[in-house]
DNA sequence: CTTTACGTTTACGTTAACGTCAAGCACGCG
DNA sequence: CGCGTGCTTGACGTTAACGTAAACGTAAAG
């Protein structure tokens, strides 16, 4: 159902169907509607990103043009997105990423930034970890309502 | 700055300042203010969250009273929210902690949905693992880059 | 009995994260 | 050249999760 929905749109522009666009000699490249549906969400919320600054394609004219550092970061978009974080924040993060650290200064910050991260992830490591172990002994309760009722 | 917000109340209604009323003989009960103060959100979050059907506090005349089990479903309840998860979400797994388990049928619908929620739990504990290892990695990067500092 | 300190309801405001048109370019094909 | 398909730019709408203000109730304290 994830692939069927593109009804085949081959041999108009691109001849790989879900792959960048054949583009021998240089990296390859993609459109908003081959990155949107390789990650499952919208145009909207494609362009929505690159409005809020996470994400900055190429423009070829007037359309955009995806490179693998755009989908590097969309990637780690959503993820964040999955963990609960604001885009906003999401943004500092990954900009942490590419930010220059040539003088030390910079590079304290970052690695200072790094370790208040470390600390919000490990928080949430451990409020997952807890649910999937609450969720493991409620099951186990349950397992053993369900003997009951066989005994019976 | 936590529990020196609160300035002095004691001697007014209850004898401890943080804890629940003095109230022998039977179970301990919170005001709303308590269970906000203690778990750091406002009224108006509490309120919501009953709004929602998340808790249902007894009422006392007009008066919100809060017991033990409210406050674990609090924790429940921000728990999820650190995990991204939507209050109505949130809402239909706590719910089905308290779920009536009597028929086969019921508890077979309980367990599939624990698998459910196990998986989407797993996927998050997935994302933060990877995150984490991420950071780690980007750490050591950025600790060589300072070491390359230090022998210039 | 008035004050004070909380508590309650009602209702409109706000922010984040998009959804949903509308209207216009741009290009490749028949 | 017109047509369809996809891309682009506004701009307004929507939902979730509260914030905030108004206006009133109430119970202990002075």
């Amino acid at each position: 159902m994830t692939s069927s929905a593109t009804t085949d749109r081959s041999g108009t522009r691109a001849a790989a169907e879900a792959g960048p666009r054949a583009d021998p000699g240089s990296s390859p490249t993609w459109t908003i509607a081959q990155v949107a549906e390789e990650f499952d969400v919208t145009h909207r919320t494609v362009r929505h990103y690159e409005d809020l600054g996470l994400i900055s394609p190429e423009r070829r004219g007037t359309q955009r043009v995806y490179h693998r550092r755009d989908r590097t970061r969309l990637g780690l978009i959503l993820r964040g997105k999955r963990l609960g974080f604001p885009l906003e924040e999401i943004r500092t993060i990954i900009d942490l990423f590419d930010a220059p650290r040539g003088r030390r200064t910079q590079l304290e910050y970052v690695l200072g930034q790094i370790d208040e991260r470390r600390n919000d992830l490990e928080q949430r490591l451990r409020d997952v970890q807890d649910a999937i172990a609450e969720l493991g002994e409620f099951e186990r309760r349950c397992r053993d309502d369900l003997g009951q009722l066989d005994r019976a």
